[in-house]
DNA sequence: CACTCTTACATGTCCTAACAAGTGTCCGCA
DNA sequence: TGCGGACACTTGTTAGGACATGTAAGAGTG
């Protein structure tokens, strides 16, 4: 671990113990630095990362001070439900309903794209949260990916550990988040009633090289889960509303 | 405008111009040095602030990579209804439907955070897109604020510009994404069934004290307005999952 | 031709140093 | 007592350099 990467991650440490709470101060970067014997090139990093997470705010001639309470996830947990629960100290669950190697249709092949007719895996999976129903996860996988799948227990663990340690690497994603009426299927599992309004996130993942892992979408009982964005005058977010028309691509 | 703002800017400017496109690799900072007579620290600033925009990617060792052709936004875009649709290159409108100063019930003064009974000001107005409805907008104020909405002719122009003409400081705001069902208002004003699905964006702003101004309850006609997002594996994002026992404050 | 290794180059990390600019305190003066 | 201004302290910005580390291309070898 890193210099800066230390520093940031023992400030979040004190956030996350109660030591520092919303409001309160930061010692100065001349203490950082006497503290962490170090200079101020690797303790203002520390304290950029953390304004870029919407943790501190401050400006010249004030102490930066703490300005949320809820630290921002990181990577994984954005992709990994499993990782997400866990990590709020709440209890994950899964059940697989179906998983298929299906020729891509209309929706795949462009979402994932790939050629239609070539061969995709398709996940359907409904999510627990302390062993209520969450959400539902309609997930495909380009090939080279899915076939994975097909050797893991999918209600056993983090799905996304598992390729990861199988050697898949994802890089970048990105997100719509809107909202949707309950299909049947969507109904019959989640419990609500068919048109119940539902949280849907869609997804796109990517490897390093930009080609495209994985789609995924998942949608949310609003009462169980939301998402939440904190901003600051002098950071862009990147969070972004957007129009239809608008490019969802990378 | 420093230096560091000054090469962001200029990156951004050639992304939306066209100049530069997905995939495209950056000049290396060595370049960029030079071109701008400057030393590595403006230059380095300028990308890590992309970077943490979701702008641009790349490791060690490589040139940094365009990736993403949706800039994030600026914090007013994300704030103002009518700041974003003018940055797409749309026509906002807008209706006011209610403008009223009445005392704070439970709701108000929980999220206002102001004693129950004192003054508030609630404006209901519905927001257009190229002429067709696209949000139902209903947002309060404590009474300092809001009464300067009273010498404002609420379908002009943008409140936003407006309340900071008049001296109003917004500094940070939280924000609170899910989905909801389209209540008979809702419903009437956006010319959906009841129970229909809509997306909904509550925030509270403040000013730079920590002093709540606004509480907004936005809701979106899913087919109209989504929210985007791109991430990336070496970036926390701001945006966060969270579950309705998770504080929504500061 | 395929493979490995060297090497040039890129970024990541960290240092010292200096000046600019905003904030808050404290002291003197009216 | 109240106010203004000097001053100490803080963060913001930039310069210039050093070393570590990852990438990719080219040289050399089998």
């Amino acid at each position: 671990m890193t210099l800066h990467e230390a520093i940031a991650e023992s400030v979040r440490e004190q956030i996350r113990r109660g030591e520092l709470s919303v409001g309160d101060a930061l010692p100065s970067e001349a203490e950082f630095c006497d503290r962490w014997k170090a200079s101020r090139a690797p303790v203002r990093q520390a304290l950029a990362t953390l304004r870029s997470e919407g943790v501190i705010t401050g400006g010249r001639g004030k102490p930066p001070v703490v300005c949320a309470s809820s630290l921002g996830q990181p990577f994984d947990t954005l992709l990994s439900y499993s990782a997400w629960v866990h990590s709020i100290g709440r209890t994950p669950g899964q059940r697989t309903l179906e998983l298929a190697l299906r020729p891509a249709d209309e929706v795949a092949s462009a979402n994932l794209h790939v050629d239609a007719g070539a061969p995709v895996v398709h996940v359907l999976r409904l999510r627990y949260l302390d062993g209520e129903p969450a959400m539902l996860e309609r997930s495909m996988y380009v090939e080279r990916v899915g076939r994975l799948l097909f050797d893991f227990d999918c209600d056993s663990g983090s799905q996304w550990t598992y390729l990861q340690s199988r050697g898949v690497r994802f890089a970048t994603a990105s997100h719509v988040i809107d909202a949707v009426a309950a299909d049947p299927v969507d109904a019959r599992n989640l419990g609500v009633p068919e048109g119940a309004p539902l949280l849907r996130q869609r997804r796109t993942t990517r490897d390093p090289d930009g080609d495209v892992l994985e789609f995924h979408d998942d949608r949310y009982l609003p009462r169980a889960v939301s998402f939440t964005l904190n901003n600051t005058i002098d950071s862009r977010s990147a969070l972004a509303r957007a129009t239809p028309g608008s490019a969802l691509d990378l």
